[in-house]
DNA sequence: CAACTGTGTGAACACCGTTCACCCCGACCC
DNA sequence: GGGTCGGGGTGAACGGTGTTCACACAGTTG
């Protein structure tokens, strides 16, 4: 880590910078808000200098992008580690508690992780006709590129559920039977939960996560993103006083088709 | 209607074309490129003009929403006649996927309506300290302004739910214990459903929907709602090669839920 | 006819993303 | 030491944006 050279070093730090300003704009004035100008003049520098560092101002939203779900991880994570091993559907409510206050208590950043169509060159890179090879051309940046808000969203998750099937008994019941259409897909995303958790270190037993529970697992994430979305885009059918009881009601249904049928936690 | 003056319906008619102007826009390259001057450059004239139909890009822009939400209902009305009244459940699953088939084939306009954090006055109504009174100052606009999208949107689903419970028998269970809490939000929810269907002439009697209907109903628009939007957004916790089966799963688990044992419906 | 009102214009302001030529200073090599 | 080189920063500039304002023109109204 100290190998780094001192311009290095500096270098990593007003990148952080650029990225905690721009994070600040998103967060107190909305995504338009956040402009290089404005990013600029907070860190005291012109606006050019800002492309020594990021491509473009879509390039520098993906990065924030990726800060925002690194810190989503690392509030996620402890609220798991605060609830005993011994309770896993405790620490999915958790989990699922603290997914919905983060999301409310950071709207702006849950629209611009959540809820954005695609990130990948809008309307730029096709100004040079002449490079319409696909293959990888810039080996460094294009390479790990494809979809780096899914995918960095994904180890979340990832990491979320991972640290509640580590449990003694898995709460993931197997008695769906899962549509023959995902069948593959379901394989290889759990083959993804898999390998991400080894990298953890969390080595999970294969016959511990079965398919079934994949697709469990998948259909209670359409839920939770679901009345999430609803409640920060104020998109329910009516407007609703207060959407915690719905939410709480939804745990409860959780945890009965997990097969807990007498839930302990009944609010937050 | 014939009424009005030829001024009138020139106004209108140019309105007409602004907001169809800025809706091809939208659809073709996406929210920020629905700008003021390429509006006005589609139409011939320029820029400042568009302030005599608009007070701003954003009330623009809630027009257009009102404009979607109003062709989205137009869309899903027919879909469910076209299923015959006897087969409620037919109809649940019609309009559940013609919204999913509008969804995917509209993103821009299903993110502008149904992803947007809040769209009253951004940014702009404090630049005169003067009139900080919240009171009704402007009667004829800001009347019936606040949450234009939702009670857009909110009309569209009633519509929508209203024409399936008409069917001769109910579809809707009441076997569910509504939480407390929501009781009063669902008494209010239930009143402006019957009204609204009242406005469209039909008449629906009180007792045939009862609280436990609409806080399923509630439900269920979360799992709708919740697919759709991650599917539009791309945003499962994987890439999901083809989510329809797995929103044709959960048509069937609607149609368990709600007490129809064997559906026939099986794919679209 | 005159007055008024609604509609459109062009210039202007402040801001935006982005590019470019330039400059400067620290790091490196000899 | 001196020389080179390159990363980081600058200011100017281009084209674009939303928005305001004074002005002009047509159509309606008195």
């Amino acid at each position: 880590m100290t190998e780094a050279t001192r311009r290095e070093r500096l270098r990593a730090d007003t990148e952080r910078d650029i990225r905690a300003t721009a994070r600040a704009l998103l967060v107190g004035q909305g995504r338009d808000s956040v402009t290089l100008r404005a990013i600029a003049r907070e860190l005291g520098i012109t606006a050019p200098a800002l492309y020594r560092y990021y491509d473009s101002r879509e390039a520098l939203l993906r990065a924030v992008c990726e800060d925002i779900c690194a810190d989503l991880d690392a509030e996620l994570t402890p609220a798991i580690r605060d609830v005993p091993s011994d309770d896993p559907l405790g620490r999915v409510f958790a989990v699922c508690r603290a997914f919905r206050r983060w999301a409310l208590a950071h709207p702006q950043e849950f629209e611009l992780v959540f809820a954005s169509p695609e990130e990948e060159s809008v309307g730029l890179g096709r100004t040079e006709p002449g490079r319409t090879e696909p293959g990888r051309a810039e080996p460094g940046r294009a390479e790990r590129g494809r979809r780096p808000a899914q995918d960095r969203f994904g180890s979340v998750f990832i990491h979320v559920i991972g640290h509640v099937l580590v449990a003694p008994e898995a709460f993931v019941p197997t008695s769906e039977d899962v549509p023959a259409e995902l069948h593959d897909d379901l394989v290889t995303y759990r083959q993804r939960l898999l390998e991400s958790l080894a990298e953890v270190g969390v080595t999970v037993p294969a016959e511990l996560l079965q398919l079934d529970g994949v697709y469990f697992i998948l259909k209670w994430w359409v839920r939770l993103y679901g009345h999430i979305a609803l409640e920060v885009f104020d998109r329910f059918p009516f407007p609703l006083r207060d959407a915690e009881p719905l939410f709480e009601r939804m745990l409860t249904e959780l945890a009965v088709e997990s097969g807990f049928p007498n839930p302990a936690a009944n609010d937050g």
